[in-house]
DNA sequence: TATTGTTATACTCTATAACTATA
DNA sequence: TATAGTTATAGAGTATAACAATA
């Protein structure tokens, strides 16, 4: 579906008599899915950006603020908090422990599973990662007032809990 | 990075004295973009599995849409509409194509170019698919109220334009 | 027999370079 | 030479089946 959008200003006016800057998507601009699409790549862009001087996609720092708040647990579980399959972990921790900010730890009475555990370079750089994310957050929504972000906060929390 | 979350009741609790059914992802909890994702992701799949009964992706009801708002326009120009690269609007437009929703039209003075039009079936079976998304839209976002959709629609509009 | 982590595989989405035909 | 559309290709991201070790 559409991402980002607006033509860059066409020599004519694609539909007469319209602004020639119009968007090209006003069927879709009262759909909330679209909106949240626009703005959730957005965002998201901003932060890949950000997250590359460090070598890291979201998703990697999402594992790591996980795991911190989750000291010990499974594969599994990071999966599902990640919503992603348990295959797709393994790339992902492995990236991860090559590059010694986290550790897989055989400590369970259960001897298939791992325990995972943020090492004190993880722990570190997630905190410098947490104040890169929130900037993020902060540069990509510079349009919204305090008490907007705010809300829209609480709005979004409404509707995928 | 995440997209959904929360641990399915683990025997013991991850976090000692923490409630067993928090959610694994507190630190990530104040991020609007964090937010986004997994509210866009739980619109986006229900959208997915409302369009699957017409064999359409959300792009290609966006484009779909997008034409009908601006007939005779180029490829070029929809593929950034749709903020993806040309080539990938090839394929997409030979599906509209071969199931007769969307026609390419050589009648521009440059005649590299097309002009990309809806046939009237296309025409039909997208009032038909305004009416799914709208659907989807409302049956996402069933824990707002009418007020908060607007609100909410309101703030991303602020955001991503 | 069921489960944890893993491998192999495939399908989609996305992005880039290079080709064609026009300009 | 530059541009519109296309082709070919490669890289992510995502999903499933099947395997090994353990329960």
């Amino acid at each position: 579906m559409a991402k980002s959008s607006k033509l860059a200003e066409p020599a004519e006016p694609l539909v007469a008599g319209t602004d020639a800057q119009a968007p090209l998507d006003s069927a879709l601009d009262d759909l909330i899915g679209y909106a949240l699409r626009r703005a959730q790549l957005k965002l998201f862009q901003n932060l890949i950006g950000r997250l590359a001087v460090h070598d890291l996609r979201p998703a990697q720092f999402s594992a790591l603020a996980i795991i911190d708040q989750n000291p010990g647990l499974m594969q599994a579980d990071l999966a599902k908090a990640l919503a992603i399959e348990p295959p797709q972990v393994v790339p992902l921790l492995n990236k991860l422990e090559s590059r010694a900010l986290a550790v897989r730890v055989r400590c369970k009475p259960d001897k298939r599973s791992y325990g995972i555990f943020l090492s004190k370079t993880g722990e570190t750089l997630l905190k410098e990662l947490k104040y890169i994310a929130a900037q993020s957050d902060l540069d990509s929504t510079v349009a919204l007032s305090g008490a907007e972000r705010e809300e829209l906060l609480r709005l979004l929390k409404k509707v995928y809990q």
